[in-house]
DNA sequence: ATTGGCATAAAGTCTAGACAAAACAGGACA
DNA sequence: TGTCCTGTTTTGTCTAGACTTTATGCCAAT
């Protein structure tokens, strides 16, 4: 007979998705309760439910107190990519990061801008434009709004060396994020920064930033022709 | 005096975020350990490891046995968005979803496939071509290569009814997901499939399925243009 | 039938204590 | 000097039990 040695709340959740895969508990029903489990596996109730929970938290099935944890019918797997620096992403594909800025002003708040962060009528934002380069090739352009309420400090910053991003990571601390992802293709003056043709398929990434409630920043990101973007999960 | 009532794992978090925010335990120092902060908050220390495990998986704290609690120079975040099944995308906007099979064949595999997948010489596949449409207006072309090595039953599907994603997620139960996101032009065949004109920019995702190291599935997905992909974190 | 309330079942959380595992530091020894 | 061993510290995990919260189903009163 061989010993069990100790069940971990990783072999739990391992088995616990072998049988949900082969389908021991099929989609849509209930498995068994905590309890039930524990004495099954012969360990305590807060070992299975901290595998049951994390099951949860990926995905697979979906708990309610007083009904039970029932097998969801589709999982809703969830990619979850890191978002990293912009020079990180770039020194890690071994070439040289280099920054810079091409343009600082702070003109009249646009309003789809406003509308879009929903900010009051008289708040001002700090405008920027910046390329990001891969060794000599424009990697990403950058096109940076930020909400000179929320981030006064910004206003004497000058944004020579260092870009904006890296910046407000430092300083001011976030606590949303909304992401958006899509496709463009490339006008006139997007095509010269990053040196492809007018009309290229563009990469782009709008990225909003919120502490509590309050907008921080805009951002859209264009991406060089050939970004692309993995992720494994 | 306000009593204290009870303190959660949550609170601690909150607490733990706050002091990381306003720098009481500043970017790259070690916070106190959690049999300290237990005693702080007068709680059991599994409630602190609770509370900083989670901090750790969302990437705002290190930590090493021994080395103790680091607080990390700059938080790695993670987006963390669903991938709904089309049908369901399409639906909860509000449009019929629709489903049309265009092509479906077993041709030789070809060797980008084989080395894309490492699938061994003899290896077969299904290839199916389909459209997805949100009411009238196609929503996503799918170009899907199927593993029949690995998925015997799907050359008896002739997937007509039913896109193959559908059939899949039901049917054969996976472990590993790669995304690739990016950005093309299309071509004149795209093109003319989703309704755009030549050359327009289409968001496309590549994604590959696997079961344990076995290589199931690889689609090719391109979006009409226009398509936003949105992710809150 | 419909509503309201109540008992109860299930997950969610907390505690106090124990042992395990990793990683580092310092000493013994070759 | 370098290598190995051993102790210590800190997080990681587990246990057994208790209490809390939330949904649900049932029963009674409208």
């Amino acid at each position: 007979m061989i010993e069990a040695k100790k069940i971990s709340y990783q072999d739990i959740k391992a088995l616990a998705l072998k049988r949900i895969r082969n389908k021991t508990w099929p989609p849509g029903s209930i498995m068994p309760g905590e309890v039930e489990l524990a004495g099954e596996f012969g360990c305590a109730r807060a070992t299975v439910n901290r595998a049951m929970r994390e099951l949860a938290d990926e995905g697979f099935i979906d708990r309610k107190r007083k009904a039970g944890t029932r097998i969801k019918a589709s999982p809703t797997r969830h990619a979850k990519f890191t978002i990293p620096l912009i020079r990180d992403e770039i020194e890690s594909s071994g070439a040289t990061y280099r920054y810079a800025l091409i343009r600082r002003d702070t003109p009249k708040t646009p309003d789809w801008l406003r509308a879009r962060l929903a900010l009051s009528l008289q708040a001002d934002v700090l405008h920027l434009k910046c390329l990001h380069y891969a060794g000599s090739k424009p990697f990403q352009f950058e096109d940076r709004w930020i909400n000179l309420d929320a981030v006064p400090k910004a206003a004497q910053q000058n944004f020579e060396m260092t870009g904006p991003n890296e910046w407000l990571v430092q300083e001011v601390p976030f606590t949303d994020v909304e992401l958006t992802f899509s496709s463009m293709n490339a006008d006139l003056q997007t095509a010269e920064l990053l040196g492809v043709s007018e009309g290229a398929a563009l990469f782009t990434i709008e990225r909003i930033t919120w502490l509590e409630k309050r907008p921080i920043t805009f951002a859209k990101l264009y991406y060089f022709s050939g970004y692309q973007m993995t992720s494994r999960l």
